[in-house]
DNA sequence: CCACGTCAAGAGCACTGCTCTCGTTTTCTG
DNA sequence: CAGAAAACGAGAGCAGTGCTCTTGACGTGG
């Protein structure tokens, strides 16, 4: 096993390489202009020696997808575990301006996993998984605050509109019969990526000015529509 | 003058021709997968001849981007015409259903316009425009209740965020000193093309089950932010 | 030790956007 | 009305793409 690992740790090690080298071609052209043969030629090799290790480039595509989905999700539990845990509203802010700053950092990757699904490409089960994380953290922030009391449960609204157990993956199915409390938690997570996209995508280039306080005070909004407590208050 | 329309006639006749024809292919590959010389086949001409017509590849992206934004801004002013304009909350409802209704019915165009920019694609100042046009109407909407005093000013929250010009552009300047209106209806129309992105990339694919009663749902929450008055009510 | 599996390289296919040239057709002008 | 000028369609050609196949060279396991 580790007679052959030798092996297998170059081919791990050219294999993360030319992710590597895949996220940096993008740069010029954005999402969907990746170029098998530029990373290539980037890495000095032949095109098709990166057939060894992607088999098309859609899956070249796929691990650069899992690979930002799990950076922004690592990203967003970060963000939520350097707070206290019991201020929501400084958890919600945390988690959400680290979404923000991520997709600032690295918005090429940010439109090839929250722009328009690629031309030919059709998301593997692969991508479903970390994709949900940042979602997950959002959720699990207000589930603490219904756990604890702190966040009150909404009367009606959200009849029977959410999938069977997603509600109850994030915590978010006791007390809340209709699930309501996680419809409007859903509903926040849109909203807030709507925000990022819209920035991103140039959509409130000309409407908003100063867009880092647009998004705080957005996400404020969405925060009051949880019911999540006021907390401490020095972020906001 | 109308001699030599003729000439220009056809010419009109075949750009129409051209753009509707691209809009086609566009179904097997999404977003940037536009091939002119797939359009060129399909009307039966050579891959050269559609250059008389499109300087390049982006400029019929431009043309097609500028008619989704049309036909999408049509269909919510025709949404919102159809309400009684003092029942804001009904034409809220209504503009955001034509939205995801249009969305629905051409993913394709959906995605060209409001998922990730194309690669190499830079917004002509021609997108600018039509773009605002749905974002328009859902201002306009909430400055007639703002107008009409049904809709009330919300204290604080909006401080200078937008840009010069934009609350004044849609009516939302008067009586509302922070903009702090304003910059809630922009929060709501980024949320509302948010949860539309999401659905139609399928990022909520395993999360909800029954999109349209979601959304309906979330456009009322969204109303509620804004402090839309409950109406007559059938279309809740 | 040597056969086997892995690897890199190259040629080649079909496709793309785009440019250029070459006749033809239509329009404007003297 | 005739000729100059502009617009037009078709084709060849260039550089680039994803992807397949074949050909050798190399390291590894029986």
């Amino acid at each position: 096993m580790t007679a052959s690992g030798t092996r297998a740790r170059v081919r791990a090690e050219l294999t993360r390489e030319i992710t590597e080298a895949a996220r940096r071609p993008h740069a010029p052209g954005g999402g969907g202009a990746l170029s098998l043969r530029a990373v290539a030629r980037e890495l000095g090799m032949a095109s098709s020696a990166v057939y060894r290790y992607f088999p098309s480039r859609a899956d070249l595509l796929t691990a650069l997808i899992v690979e930002a989905y799990d950076a922004l999700g690592a990203a967003a539990e970060q963000a939520d575990a350097a707070c206290g845990p019991a201020d929501l509203r400084a958890r919600w802010h945390a988690v959400c301006r680290s979404a923000r700053e991520w997709a600032l950092a690295h918005p090429h990757e940010y439109a090839l996993v929250y722009g328009s699904p690629v031309p030919g490409y059709a998301a593997p089960q692969t991508t479903i998984g970390p994709a949900s994380r940042v979602g997950e953290v959002l959720c699990r922030l207000v589930a603490d605050g219904l756990a604890a009391g702190t966040v009150p449960v909404p009367q009606g609204g959200g009849d029977a509109v959410l999938a069977p157990g997603a509600a109850e993956r994030v915590g978010l199915s006791a007390d809340d019969p209709g699930s309501s409390l996680a419809a409007r938690s859903i509903l926040a997570w849109t909203s807030v990526f709507g925000m990022i996209s819209f920035e991103l995508f140039g959509h409130t280039h000309n409407v908003v000015a100063d867009h880092e306080r647009f998004f705080r005070n957005g996400a404020d909004h969405l925060a009051d529509l949880l019911g999540l407590p006021a907390g401490s208050g020095t972020l906001r």
